[in-house]
This record gives C-alpha cells, structure tokens and sequence, in this order.
DNA sequence: TCCTACATTGGACAATGTCTAAGTCAAGAA
DNA sequence: TTCTTGACTTAGACATTGTCCAATGTAGGA
C-alpha cells in the first residue's frame, strides 16, 4: 500500500497520519469495508481520527479512481480497494459477505444498440447475490 | 394495476385507501419512485396517507414479488413495478434518469463455476451507466 | 525555522428508513 | 344490517448514514 501513498504523494496529496493509517486499513485482498468499519479499524491505531476525516479521505481516493464505491443494498456503502482489476461482485444475501468475481466476457457487450436509448454507456456493474457455503451449512 | 389489488386480495390483503392509492402510483411504465415520491404522489389523492404506511406498502409489495427493489446510488431506494418480466437498469450517471432494458444471454451464465467460491448463486442485476441524450445535449 | 494553504476536528444538520403505542376500519359473522 | 376483531394507519420519536461548517492544527516548501 505505500505504492498509493506514493502515487498519492505524487499526485500533490499532502501526506497526514490520518491518510495514512486510513489507508492502511484499506490494505489487503478482498476488503469491502463501510466508511464506519473503516472509521473504526483506523481509530484503532490513531484514537482521535474524525468520521468527517474517514468520509473525506474515502471520498478523495475514490475521485482519484483508487478506490471503488460498492453500493449492493441500500444501506451503507462499501469500499474496495482492488479498483485496478476489472472485476465483479458475489453477495451472500444472509450475511452480506462480499467476493470480488471475474467474469466470462464483457458486459458491455451482452447491452443491444436498440436498448441504448441513445445513452453513451460507459460502465456496467454485475451482482451476483445467493447463499454462501458457511449460511447454508449453518441454516440447514 | 386492478389485476394487482385482485392478487393482493387473493393473498388475503385487506383492501385500504392506502393500498389502493399506493398501488395507482406505481401503475405505469418506466416507474421508479422512491419511497418519498411514491409518498407525495400519493398523498396529492390522499392528503393525510403517513410516510409509514407508505413504507410498510412497499415494503410488503417487495415481498410478495410484486415490486422490485433498486439502489443505484446508495441513496434512496426506488420501486420499479416491472416485477414480472425480467430485465435491468440503464442509468444516467447525471440526472439519474432510469429506463428498462433487456440483454442478449442470461447474465448468470456469465459466472463461471470456479468463480462461485461455494455459493449457491440465484440472482443476478445488471446496471449500465451513461449519459442520457438530455443531458449529453444540454451540457455540450 | 516560519508560513500558509491544505487538512482535521467536533458537532450540528440532512436524508432516509424503522419502530411503537394508540386509534381506526375492512370484511367476515350473526 | 350491525357487530366484532384483528389487521391497518398514524404521528412522531428514534436510528443510521452521510454532509457541512467554523475553528484549529500541521505538512512541506521557502
């Protein structure tokens, strides 16, 4: 993660302790945290950070395409950090556990002209929802 | 949309003036309200309907598959009474404009076997994003 | 080391949604 | 038709998530 520090330094980002430990905790393979569980883990190792920091600095890293916002059920957002790999999302619709998934073929694609609408499309999002093997064998 | 109040009857619904006035909204094509439109339109036929019982409405129409359930923000939810024919979103990135689509394929056999990870996969939404011919010509 | 523009803080506020206790009423029973 | 009852509605308090602002602090260049 001290590559983004880095690359963030780079692009003029003044580098606090707050940005630091906040990205820090966004560090590591499947991690979809909510800005509260993020606000929480970063207090952990800097007690008297903000939850004004938290929302600011997710919501810089997610402008600067470093980080991707994952809304997958109306409640609060999640955020993941793996926004350099094309990838999709599996839900476990009990409880809410999310994998980044890769797909066959491109989205884009499978959208026919007609149904465009003369919209310029330029993004799809897929969500795959059902019941993870730890729910099932625990609820059966 | 009477052939909906028929069904919900059928399942034992008690019919109210509540019911009837939220079910009149949602009547129509390309319909998705939020909970708080859905609540003025419906409180323009019956002014002293509760934002409650308005939640409660639709939050009963979503369980019994009448309705479908759609964040596309991560703000607030909107209802699309299009339950019964499957299909996706195309959102305008700008105005938030929604319109219906349907896709070439079915999108859940997109996601290879390996890529499950164990899950029992059932369900699966699509969401394009663009922007609309409104606002790709009134920003121009 | 000093400056200063940028960052952080705490708390008020906003938007959306949920819950509860008390009153109301739809629809079956008599 | 009228009665009865449990389901429905209501108003408003409360919860969750997110945004904004004025005052204060500080990273990093001069």
């Amino acid at each position: 993660m001290s590559d983004l520090l880095e690359r963030l330094r780079g692009r003029g980002w003044r580098l606090t302790a707050q940005r630091r430990v906040v990205a820090e905790v966004l560090d590591g393979d499947h991690v979809h945290y909510t800005a509260d569980e993020v606000h929480a883990l970063a207090a952990g190792r800097l007690p008297e950070i903000s939850r004004a920091t938290v929302y600011n600095t997710l919501g810089e890293l997610v402008s600067l395409g470093e980080v991707i916002e994952v809304s997958t059920d109306g409640r609060a957002k999640r955020y993941d950090p793996n926004a350099h790999h094309d990838h999709q999302h599996l839900v476990c619709s009990q409880c809410g556990t999310i994998r980044d998934v890769h797909l066959h073929g491109d989205p884009l694609t499978a959208l026919p002209e007609p149904e465009r609408y003369g919209f310029q499309v330029s993004e799809v999002t897929v969500t795959y929802r059902g019941i993870c093997p730890n729910c099932r064998s625990t609820s059966s």
